[in-house]
DNA sequence: CAGGTAATTAGAATTATTCTAAAATAAGTC
DNA sequence: GACTTATTTTAGAATAATTCTAATTACCTG
């Protein structure tokens, strides 16, 4: 068998719970759909989609649970040129390409990069988070 | 005398019209007002500026100046999580430094860090526009 | 000056998001 | 398990930035 590392999938519940959000099964369903499909959906897309599983769910309630699974680090929102926030279950450093067709995709970020864009910034100053957005088009053909 | 190069500043008309902008007292007005107070007003802000010079002027008009500026290249467009648009006249390849407490700084991007920053991209990425953005604090002291 | 094009304007409309207040759910206590 | 309290969900109203609409004004060219 091929797999080196296999971690057992550790309950969406458990995942929240140890993040300290109190697993409801609406935030479990919000974020499993995240977790699922990796693309970077907006808030109605979520809404569109968690609603087959949870007919009830309002797209307040699906507000909330996206802005406390951010809160909590589970989430990372994804803001580019006035468009809808847009929510990625990526939580490893990197950046987005917005593809003019449509479409967002995630770029993976070296540490080193990390390290020498922070070395633009002046020695004492208390940097909480780096966002970096590329827009373009991707190869059409 | 310590000046190498002196251009004499060109009449802001002058350069509207060489970036094929046709100028109009409001546009002159906007973009002059960009170009003294080299924050990172909002178009809300540009408003209440431009006032005192053109006390007839609309909002509505402020946003057709500041998008005409904009397409023209001749003023940035800067966003960050979902906060109003902001308008900077720096165009020398920059980041922006958005501190917390207010305000927002231009950080100088030497080319250098700019050809990094694409090698993260397959090659046949088409970039239109990169946009780095750091968030956090400035010293308080 | 006339006619045509482009720009400005006030106000209505739009859109994503947040707020409000009530109902439902869960948790903690005896 | 009923009682109490805190949290979450919900529908719908409210908000805020921006865009749209349609009418007016300014500019330009012949
Ligand atoms: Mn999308
Ligand atoms: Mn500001
Ligand atoms: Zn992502
Ligand atoms: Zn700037």
């Amino acid at each position: 068998m091929a797999e080196t590392h296999t971690h057992k999938p550790e309950p969406v519940a458990d995942v929240l719970a140890d993040h300290g959000v109190r697993p409801t099964s609406q935030r479990e369903t919000v974020y499993r759909s995240l977790l699922q499909q990796r693309d970077h959906p907006t808030a109605d897309e979520v809404f569109a989609r968690v609603r087959e599983n949870a007919p009830t769910i309002s797209l307040a309630t699906v507000y909330n649970c996206l802005d406390v699974l951010v809160q909590h680090k589970l989430v990372k929102a994804v803001n580019f040129e006035r468009g809808p926030t847009q929510y990625c279950a990526n939580l490893a450093p990197h950046a987005h390409f917005h593809d003019e067709a449509g479409g967002t995709l995630d770029i993976d970020m070296p540490p080193e990069m990390i390290t020498q864009l922070l070395g633009l910034l002046p020695e004492n100053f208390d940097v909480k988070h780096i966002e970096v957005n590329f827009h373009g088009r991707t190869p059409s053909a």
